[in-house]
Formats: C-alpha cells, structure tokens, sequence
RNA sequence: GGUCGCUUAGCUCAGUUGGUUAGAGCGUUCGGUUCACAUCCGAAAGGUCCCAGGUUCGAGUCCUGGAGCGACCA
C-alpha cells in the first residue's frame, strides 16, 4: 500500500498530507468527558494570541514550536492535551490597518461613521483574520482547532462585560482625569506598558524665570541682590526642563523646602516669559536639588510628577496642547496650531531673543513612544477609566512567593514580583472604534446624570426612569480581553464542562516582552475571577534576531519568513533549527542573508533521519519481523549495546523535555540517532542484514538477522516517538512504513502512540563496555592511517597486545565489522618489539595498537607524535598523582572520588609506562 | 540612577547537585567514486572557561570586587 520511499528527502511529498490526516482523525481534539469521567489527567496549553491581523514571522514560529513539542509529548504521555488557539482583535493595530485600506479610497473613519467603520473592520477580519491560524498548521501546531477562540467573540464579550461589572462594583473599576500617556497619532490614551521607553539623545535647556518685581524687592534685601540679574536689572531663577515647549503651560516653579538656594524664593512668584503670567514658587519634597538647578518648572497638565506636585499644592493644570499635540487655545497666540516640535524651536527661538536661555546641555534620556506606531507619547491630563491594582496584585504576588505559579528561566520571578510590588493603576480605556465598547451610560435626563454600568444594555435609566442613555464612546484596551485568556476561551462566565476539565490550563510559553501586559494580568484575573492561578508554569522564550543581533521587524527587512523556510527544507528542518538553536530562554540568532547555512542544522539531521530510516526500512520492509522477545536469545553485542543506549536516550530527552531544556533534547535525540544508531549500530548491522556473514552457518545467519532486524524495528521505533514531538512529520512518515512483529498492539499514529520509557532491564554496562573499547580501537586505527595518508581503501593489518577483556569480547563478536568501519583486513596478536616499522598506541583501555606501516611510515615522525603523546600523559599523570598525594583529599573527598581518581591515576600511567617503552624501542 | 542577567573554540551556544582528559553544531584544514545519505563519510587543528581576590582537599561551576555587554524598571 505505501508508496516507495523516495530517495531524496522531499518534505513538501509528504509534510501538509500528514498534517491533514491527523486533523481529520481528531487527533488533536480534547475531550472534556476524557478528564471528567474516565480520570484522565488533563494537559492544557492556550495559545498566545496573535493579533488577527498577523502573518507568521519567526518569533511566532519560535513560541509556537515550543508550544506544540510541549502538547504532542504530553499528549504522547497518555495526556488528555489541549492546545487551545486563537487571535486578538489588537484593537489599535487592526483599527490602524483598515485606516490605512479606506485612506487609499481617500477616506478617513470619521468620513465613514463609527457603525460602517466597525462593520468594515469585521468584513476586514472576515476574509484574512485565520491567516496566522492557517500558516500554524503549515509548521506542524498540534492545536485543537475546533474550539479555535477571537477575543471578541460573544462568549468572550460576555467574559468582558462581566468583569467590568464585578470590578466596578467591588469599587476597582473607576472613572478619573489623570494624566494618562496619549498617542497623538493613534489619538487615543495608552497604558504604561503601551508607551515604550525609548533611550534618545536629547537636550537640557536651561531657562530663566524673572521673579516678579514686587517679589524681587519685597523679600529680605540680602537675599535678592545675590540673585544672577537680566541686562533690564531683574533677578531670575533658573529651570532646566527637557521640554520648553511645555513652559507655555506652567503654573509653577518648584523647589526643595531644604534648598538654601532658593528659600527666601518660596511663596513669591516669577513672571512667566512668554505668557504674561505670574506663577508662584512652591517648596515639595519630590524636588530632586541635584538635579539641574534645583528648581523645576511645574507643568501639572503636561508632565505625570508635576500633575501630582500640582494636587499636592492646589495649583491649576493648565492644558496648552490639542488631541493632536499641536498648541491649543490656551497657549499664547503666536504659539497656536504649532506641532509640539516646530513649538519647542519657536518657544526657544523667542526665550533666546530675551536672553532667557541660560545654556543647553546634552542629555540622555527615555522617551516614551507609542508600541503600535513609535509615535513619541504625549503626557496627557484627560478623562479615563482606570483599574485599581494594588488588590489585584497581592494574590498575584503570593502566588509566585509560594510556587504555585513557576517561571522558568528562575530569574524571571524576581522581575515579575518587582513589577507587582510597584504597581500602578492600568488605564483601560481606548478612544477607539474597534474593540469592547466599555459598558457604562450616562442619563442625560435633565439632572440626572445617572452612570449605569451593566451587563445587559440598559433602555432606561434606573435612576429617573429616562430614556436618555448614552454609552460611553470608548472602547477597552485590547489586555482587557486577553487577560481573561485562559478561561474566557473555556467558556466562563457560564458554567461549562471545558471550564471544568480544563482550567486551570499547565504551561504558559511566551516571550518576556508581555509578562507585564499580559502574563502577570492573567495570574491575577486567573486569581480574582476563578480562585485559581491559570496555570503553573511560565515558560520565557528568548527574543530572535538577526546575526548581527538586532531584532527582526519589517521596518528592518531583517526578518525569515518561516513558511519560506518551510518550502525550501521543511517544517521538521524549521523546527528542529530553532529548537537546538535556543538554549534555556536564550535568544535565538538567525541569519537572514543565508538560509542555507542557518538552517543547515535542521536541513542536515533531516536528511540523515531520512536517509538512514529509508536504508533501514529498505532492509526490513517486504517481511515479517520477529518481537524482541521471540530473538532474547540470539542477540548480539550491538544489539544489546544499542538497545542500552536506547534506553539511556529515553531518560535524557524525558528529562529535558521536562525541565523546559530543548536545546538538550534536541541534542539528545541527534546524537542517539546520527551518532549511535546511524554511525554505528546501522554499520554493525549491514553485514547480517546483507546475509553476509560469513563462516557460519546458515542457520545460525539467519537467526542473527533475525535478531538484528527485531533490534533495528524496536529502536527505530523508540527513536521516532522520541523525535516525534520534535520532528512531527518526518518521525510520522518514517514510522508508517515500520514492520511490526504480528501480534504486537500498534497505535494508528505517531501522534497518540505512546512515549517510551526507560528499560532498566535493558540496559548493559558490560555491552557498554565492550562496545566503547571496539569503538576506541576503530578510531584509533582511523587516526593512525589518517596520520600517515594511508590510502582510504587500503586495508591493512594490526596487531593487538594486552587487549583487555572487554576488547578481545567485542572483537570476538564484532570480528566482521572491523573490515567495514576500520578497513581492518586481519588482527594479529602479540608485541614483536621493534622489529618492524610502523605506527604505534596505548589506548585508554590498556591494548597497545601497532599498524605495521614498512615503506610508509617515517620513524622520525613517529616518535615526535610518541613524544607529544607521551608528553600529555605525563600531565595527566602529574595531575591524578598530585591529587593523591593530598593527604586532604584522601581523608576529605568522598570514598568514590579517590577511587575515581586511582583508577584514573593507574591508567594513566599504564598508557604512559607502555607507551614509552614503544618509544624506546623505536629510538 | 536602580534591579537583574550575561561573558566558555573563529561564530552560535551546552556544561543541570562543586570531582569528565571542558563538549556540540556551524565554519576552517586534510583525506575520501565503500552498493542510505557529498544536505554525506573519516580525520585534524582550534580554549589564560572576561580579570583580580576568596571559600574548598578540589572551582568553568560557589562568594566578593572590577571590566565589558545586554535587558527590565525609573
């Protein structure tokens, strides 16, 4: 029924078929009745949602591969898995998007009206928004797509709607005017975690400030004339500010109450250049007298700090900007309709033509820019719906103090419960169109006023009756939503089977950029609204970049598009690069400009798994094959030797996968299979499996083929589910086409078979030993004819002394497949002196190795490499003996150390004592 | 400015509770027409484990200080 194995890796043959019959066998869907009535243990996953918006880049394929190894090994582990996927409305990016489409029919959203907008945004995410869940599929995600979720589905409102209502009756939702950071180009309030830091060379100017006349004369006559004095005679005060445009809007000056500088000044006012305005100098605190001058200007509608200096002293905000962060009616005249940057050069300009800018100095400093369109932000006093945290954050907090919530790498802890420590109030209200309108009306009946917010639209006001209800014209930031996530996608508020079965969800894997946007506000929603954290571990990706280390944006063109990967080497290749390419939480480096080179690692062990699984199928399709059992008693040392190291691989990659170390069980797998099984058990084996054993007899060939093809099918086997989670496509198609030994219970997929464990009985540290010795003598005669360009199909002979037991045992059982590996021709024994020419060595294992190499070898040249061998076993000598020489460390290390350290010490000097006596015959 | 992290081969990184002859992939060099694979096979070169102290019988690993880099928060 299979089709031939193709030749060369094809990955586009068999990649998207595979991916459609698992689909369609349901292999990815939960089943809450699975957990709720027959016990079995859940494992839950909800995915990161991207913005509906999104195509795939590599960050996404990052998070999502770690995502899906994660479902399909649990799942294999007898889990009841769900991954559970979906998108974010991302109300600024989406809103941005189809501004962007209608502006090219020459239309902006306000020509639209709000309704048509909304409707054309949907039509909008309609036709594209499950690009992103589409392109999912193409990398492998194992996801559950038949409860694939949108942020502003019904279900997800409802979730929306009513913990707005609960959190504002229990008096943590409130309505405020606050400075709040403001995009002039989105026109809408940000949150603290929307308005990026950005670090930018900017200026300090300093300014002068005359003190008005009467406060110049008024005050103690020693004071004043100590005062610097413009050329007209008045006395100033010196502000530095990094933003003089903003002067246009303060109310104040302000000092430290213990500057001596400036006490006599507290309580007088300054004329206000520019303005025509007297503002008093205020003595606070939060005055930072090293600080520029020590006085600052007081800006209470432009600057957060000032806002508050200014309630602390009762003194006016005085907003001179429009929405747009242009200057506004209250700025003076000749300022007007200035952009805020075009304004700071004007303002200056005028401040210089009255000699009132003292100097500017080079200042380095944040600015907040806005994360959706790197507009910089605008401080802004405006009226806002906020979140009160602080009892929200506790919960939070102790749920990390206390390990029910665990990050992995550790040190993310510590910033995620320095962010809850020092929380603020999150500003939730979006002037937006797109995204959940916030449930709150306002009566204008006359002189009611009435604020209803409330789960089901109201028609009247419950206050006065009136019908006069207007809905707040906001909508809320998108977090909103996606902090509701792991039970919102549930079906929460209702009550609801998935919720049952399903929350709290196991392992969050995302990107340390939003554990404060996201991740922290899900812990504490998961808290508040469900009484339980929302899962247990968070595991933090690292960033991918570019080789030259910079993050990969659009803007940058720096970005690898992972279905283009896709196409060129295939999924497995993708994922198998990214995840040996990320260490624990580490970043990931790729190198646009050479795809082949950045992706050769998975390129490469793509094409080896296909290759040596193809040879091995090709050896064993076609027959039946017998079960491990039935050939106990015909096994030989390869077999048990890799049936050992089988063994050995399932405990790693287990216990990787379950520390979150994909790099190791990436690594695991690789080497068990490129450098055990496919370098040397595929070797060891070829001979018996080509029947060409010789100088047996024909029963007793058969009965090891026998062995070797039950051998080869029970660690192909064991190998493939091991990949499978890694590799999912490659690991499938392979697996398919493996013999089974009748009578043998066989799941239908690689994807619900089950993950091996480890066989203790199965594993053989004498195999091991034999096998390690065999292996060291093959690489030894390897290097002796690399050394001396002994012509690759020249076969020679060696000659053996000492060999220890565990070599002369492999050599007895492995006798044939020393032509093979070595081009060894025959083995003879016994040390014949310097009699004759060649090449010599001790091998760790104590055997002494001669290559007779008469007319080829250089006896000079032999003995300067004797020497340096020699030399670096006397070092190794030097060392053990030195160490056991230490009486501290024989009485203080532990008994197993020394002994550790004996042996080490023994060997060495054996390898030592027999190599130099070789050295000495030579000379 | 505060906090945290990083620094191991040319590059990217492993090295898990202190005891290995400090590893891998890529790159480099040399050799290869062995019937699965040249996206391969074999071999090799390449390391003051950032620096200085300390703890310890023993430090790449733990502690202190310093340098450089980065992240996050102000």
């Amino acid at each position: 029924m299979p089709e031939p194995l193709s030749p060369q890796y094809d990955p586009r043959a068999f990649e998207a078929p595979l991916y459609r019959r698992w689909e369609e066998r349901g292999y990815f869907r939960a089943d809450a009745q699975a957990v709720l009535r027959q016990d079995r243990r859940p494992f839950v996953i909800v995915i990161p949602p991207p913005n509906v918006t999104a195509v795939l880049h590599m960050g996404h394929g990052l998070n999502n591969t770690v995502q899906d190894v994660l479902t399909r090994w649990r799942r294999m582990q007898g889990r009841e898995a769900l991954w559970l996927p979906g998108t974010d409305h991302a109300g600024i990016a989406t809103q941005n998007v189809v501004e962007r489409i209608i502006a090219r029919e020459g239309r902006t959203r306000d020509d639209v009206g709000r309704d048509a907008f909304v409707e054309r945004v949907w039509q909008f995410v309609r036709e594209t928004g499950s690009t992103i869940l589409e392109q999912l599929r193409a990398i492998g995600c194992s996801c559950d797509w038949t409860r694939t979720r949108f942020t502003l589905d019904p279900g997800l409102s409802r979730a929306v709607r009513e913990v707005f209502v609960r959190l504002y009756e229990k008096g943590l939702v409130y309505r405020g005017n606050y400075i709040i950071h403001w995009c002039p180009r989105c026109l809408t309030a940000l949150s603290d975690e929307e308005a990026e830091p950005q670090e930018t060379a900017g200026k300090l100017y300093y300014l002068r400030y005359p003190l008005a006349p009467d406060a110049a004369t008024r005050r103690r006559g020693d004071a004043a004339p100590t005062r610097p004095r413009l050329p007209d005679g008045r006395p100033y005060v010196v502000v530095a500010t990094t933003r003089p445009e903003t002067m246009l809007g303060d109310t104040a000056v302000a000092v430290h109450p213990n500057d001596d500088r400036y006490r006599e000044l507290v309580g007088s006012d300054v004329e206000l250049p520019l303005t025509g305005r007297r503002i008093p100098v205020v003595a606070d605190e939060f005055v930072a007298p090293e600080f520029g001058t020590g006085a600052v200007k007081v800006t209470p509608a432009h600057d957060p700090n000032d806002f508050e200096l200014a309630r602390r002293h009762e003194l006016p905000a005085l907003d001179v900007m429009t929405p747009e962060a242009t200057m506004s009616a209250n700025a003076p005249e000749a300022f007007r309709g200035l952009d805020r940057f075009e304004a700071r050069q004007r303002v200056l300009q005028a401040l210089r033509e009255q000699d009132l800018v003292e100097k500017v100095e080079d200042h380095a400093h944040a600015v907040r820019h806005c994360y959706r369109c790197d507009t910089v932000v605008e401080p802004r006093l405006s009226e806002q719906w906020f979140v009160r945290m602080r009892p929200l954050a506790e919960p939070a907090l102790a749920a990390s103090r206390d390990g029910r919530v665990r990050f992995t790498p550790e040190r993310w802890t510590k910033i995620y419960e320095q962010w809850l420590e020092n929380i603020r109030d999150w500003c939730i209200s979006r002037q937006l169109w797109w995204g959940h309108r916030i449930p709150v009306w306002y009566c204008r009946s006359d002189r009611c006023g009435e604020t209803i917010v409330a789960r089901e639209d109201p028609d009247r006001c419950p206050r006065c009756g009136g019908a006069q209800l207007e809905q707040d014209p906001d909508v809320l930031d998108t977090w909103f939503s996606s902090w509701l996530w792991p039970f919102s996608t549930l079906g929460w508020p209702e009550p609801s089977e998935d919720l049952q079965a399903f929350y709290p969800t196991h392992t969050l894997v995302t990107a340390p950029e939003i554990l404060f946007f996201w991740v922290a506000r899900m812990i504490m929603a998961g808290l508040e609204f469900m009484g339980a954290a929302p899962f247990q571990d968070v595991y933090l990706h690292g960033t991918v970049r570019d080789h030259l280390g910079r993050k990969m944006s659009k803007s940058l063109g720096n970005g690898i598009d992972p279905l283009e990967v896709v196409q060129l080497f295939g999924a497995d290749a993708l994922r198998y690069t990214i995840l040996s390419g990320s260490g624990m939480g580490t970043d990931l480096f790729l190198n646009y400009e050479n795809l082949e080179e950045t992706f050769a690692a998975g390129r490469n062990f793509s094409n080896k798994v296909w290759n040596a699984g193809r040879f091995a199928l090709l050896n064993l399709e076609g027959e039946p094959v017998r079960s491990l059992d039935d050939v106990a008693s015909d096994l030989e040392l390869a077999d048990r030797w890799i049936l050992s190291r089988l063994s050995f691989a399932i405990g790693e990659v287990t216990r990787h996968l379950e520390a979150f170390r994909f790099h190791e069980a990436a690594d695991a797998v690789y080497h068990f299979f490129w450098g055990e099984v496919a370098d040397w058990y595929l070797e060891l084996v070829k001979p018996r499996l080509y029947r060409e054993a010789s100088g047996e007899d024909a029963a007793g060939a058969e009965a090891s083929r026998e062995a070797a093809k039950a051998t080869l099918v029970e660690v192909l086997d064991g190998v493939f589910r091991l990949l499978h989670p890694l590799m999912p496509f490659i690991s499938e198609a392979l697996w398919q086409r493996l013999p089974w030994p009748a009578g043998k219970p066989r799941e239908e997929s690689l994807v619900v078979a089950r993950w091996p464990e480890r066989r203790p009985e199965r594993e053989d540290a004498e195999a091991e030993a034999r096998m390690t010795a065999f292996m060291e003598l093959v690489g030894s005669v390897r290097t002796l004819r690399s050394e001396y360009d002994v012509p690759a199909g020249q076969e020679v002979t060696i000659r053996l002394a000492h060999a220890p037991a565990a070599l002369e045992a492999a050599l007895a059982a492995e006798a044939r497949s020393l032509r093979r590996l070595g081009r060894i021709g025959r083995v003879e024994r016994g040390d014949r002196g310097a009699a004759e020419a060649g090449a010599h060595a001790v091998l760790r294992s104590g055997a002494e190795l001669f290559l007779p190499l008469a007319g080829i070898i250089d006896v000079a040249r032999e003995r300067d490499r004797l020497a340096r061998e020699l030399d670096r076993l006397e070092k190794q000598v030097q060392a053990a003996e030195g160490k056991l020489a230490n009486q501290q460390f024989l009485s203080r290390a532990p008994a197993e150390v020394v002994e550790r350290e004996r042996e080490k010490a023994r060997s060495f000097r054996d390898q030592r004592d027999r190599l130099s006596r070789k050295l000495a015959a030579l000379t």
